[in-house]
DNA sequence: CAGAAAGGGTACCGATCGGTACACTTTGAG
DNA sequence: CTCAAAGTGTACCGATCGGTACCCTTTCTG
């Protein structure tokens, strides 16, 4: 039989730590927003490490699920598919409750570049690029690579410019500025 | 007379809460390494959030100086300012002890957008908004706003995936991409 | 029905958190 | 020299931190 009440507790950590923080969330916290006891948390994870790390795998797993549906769904060919990325974080950026992205908050509560939590939030970052790289390859553009970084270099830069929340429609300013890339490297 | 004392413990704890993170980071541990007391700081400083403000306050002066400068300096027109914005990061990024942006992590400890310290390094970032959109309106490019905001997109962006560390050049990335930008935007 | 696995409740551990009390020493300007 | 301002040292506060001990209850399976 599958353990239901970890998953439970997976999901509900995440919601607290990416609503509160990793650091700023005590096991109490937990404790209390989930219902679970803490004898049983740590009985599923041995430390609050393990925990986050956990949190972190059911994260990207998530998020890159739907943001590669998402994707697929707004555009029709690789080269639509590019820019639908920025329609998709626009769509993420305009929910109740959004507060960033959880790897970049993870890399910068855990900024040692060694820390296993630092280094899955890079692992998520490369694993984007990857799936960018093979959408511009794809859509027969020069210098797949290179584009793909320029156009995730966006995407990073409209999350943090939303979740700071000073500017007006980072997602669109975004995808103008990656449809400006694209065509130039489309010659 | 000028306190001296005040400037100096501001000043070490911006480096700790620089390296170590703002919740990480104990008052215990500022005494420890910024050698002075307790008791003093606590005169100066009624709480450990009164202390972060003034921190950000310097950073942000000590930034949006520097970086000011070093585009001057790398650009002779406000056209080769802009490019040079990308290299004055690459300098910045090459820093040993390069940790990211203290504000976009500043705002991802404390997230509540009606936090004092969350509108502070939105006004940080905004300002850097204002006199990059002046730079544009001085080169004659069109849309001087949609550009600057473009621009620093790109900036976040590679500021955020040089302290991952999962790509190469972030900066000289991003340079190329607003090369291209800027170009768009002097037909 | 038996029995093990999973989960729960509670009280507790030492350490650290942000912050204070209080009495002391240094320092610099009139 | 005087005297107040600035700084120090230390012990302490209640609260919370991550984590554990111990024992009981529920639940699913053979």
């Amino acid at each position: 039989m599958r353990p239901t009440k970890r998953d439970e507790l997976v999901q509900k950590a995440l919601q607290t730590f990416y609503r509160n923080g990793f650091n700023a969330t005590g096991m109490d916290m937990l404790v209390a927003e989930s219902g679970i006891s803490k004898t049983s948390m740590y009985k599923h994870f041995r430390t609050k490490e393990d925990l986050i790390i956990a949190v972190l795998r059911l994260r990207d797993e998530n998020f890159r699920n739907w943001l590669y549906r998402r994707m697929e769904e707004l555009g029709s060919t690789p080269r639509e598919q590019l820019i639908a990325m920025f329609d998709a974080l626009e769509e993420w950026f305009s929910e109740a409750g959004y507060k960033g992205c959880m790897f970049i908050k993870a890399s910068s509560e855990f900024q040692d570049a060694t820390h296993p939590i630092h280094k899955q939030s890079a692992d998520h970052k490369r694993m984007l690029e990857d799936h960018v790289v093979r959408l511009a390859r794809q859509a027969g553009l020069s210098e797949p690579e290179l584009l793909a970084r320029q156009l995730l270099l966006l995407k990073e830069g409209a999350i943090v410019t939303a979740h700071l929340g000073h500017t007006e429609n980072p997602a669109q300013n975004a995808k103008a500025a990656a449809r400006c890339l694209i065509d130039a490297s489309a010659l």
